[in-house]
DNA sequence: GACATTTAGTTCAAGTTTGAACTAATATTA
DNA sequence: TAATATTAGTTCAAACTTGAACTAAATGTC
């Protein structure tokens, strides 16, 4: 069954890259989830909640909790949305962009070696496949979700 | 930067299809944990915890809590290696092998639709692609090993 | 406008994951 | 062979994740 090894491929391309990325995240002193909000909240303008958690594919009470971390060490602030009282606009801080933009550059640092070693027109072709994958895995949990 | 781009299509593809497979696995009431393991387990001789723990990329702590869990099911049973007093051999009980039949075919039943909807040929080029993707990550993971 | 429904975010318990420290067994080497 | 280093697996604390129940605000409907 074609559909299963091309799943086993995903999932070891994905881990690899995930092993070397997490590896040097946490060596910066983040969690891959406060990682990937950080990157989701850089030079964008300020979100809600309910955007940030499906950027980030995480679910709600994850990202309360994560977002208390980053709350903590103070590289995010929340304001209510004037607009709609129930929802809190999430932004990045003065340090927190600044400490999102070290670390970014870090970790493009990091990979550079690996980016390097492919060649663009490989990476442009990979890039188109796997839009059209996710496009269809897309369709089937929509279809999914209809049927609840 | 082509690279970005890719690991974030590559990102996006992995996790719509994770997804869609631990929604299932959850219903069946195993963790994806858990699902791993058995799938590792499953139609193979029996195997050590590190073995296991390379085939599944688990830290080993981890595989241990995970084991623990499915001895206490009853699908899993540990003996210790008759040539390393060290080392433990996992292997499915009887009543672990038909479960993991049993829930294999369910998971795959589920998925068949959505399998269906890919044409061969792509998913055959698409996992060529991936595997030399993987690879190169594979390689760069190894001489940032070696420099340690 | 009053009541039911939906939506945004939080809280909590149970379970998962990590990494580091630990025990026990095997390999190495002097 | 005795001392040392390595390897297999466990344990534990701290952090993360999930899903469900909850509060509060907004929307819909009569």
């Amino acid at each position: 069954m074609e559909f299963l090894q091309t799943i086993r491929k995903l999932t070891n391309a994905y881990q690899s890259f995930e092993q070397i990325s997490d590896k040097n995240i946490r060596k910066i002193g983040l969690t891959p989830g406060q990682f990937d909000v950080l990157a989701t909240l850089g030079n964008q303008p300020p979100m809600s909640c309910k955007e940030l958690a499906e950027k980030t594919l995480m679910v709600k009470g994850n990202l309360t909790v994560i977002l208390d971390g980053l709350l903590k060490k103070g590289w995010i602030s929340k304001n209510t949305n004037p607009n709609d009282a129930r929802s809190t606009m999430i932004s990045l801080t003065k340090d927190g962009d600044k400490f999102f933009v070290d670390i970014f550059y870090q970790h493009m640092n990091y990979l550079q070696p690996l980016a390097d070693s492919f060649h663009e027109n490989d990476l442009r072709e990979l890039s188109l496949e796997l839009s059209n994958f996710t496009t269809r895995l897309n369709k089937f949990i929509d279809s999914v979700n209809d049927k609840e």
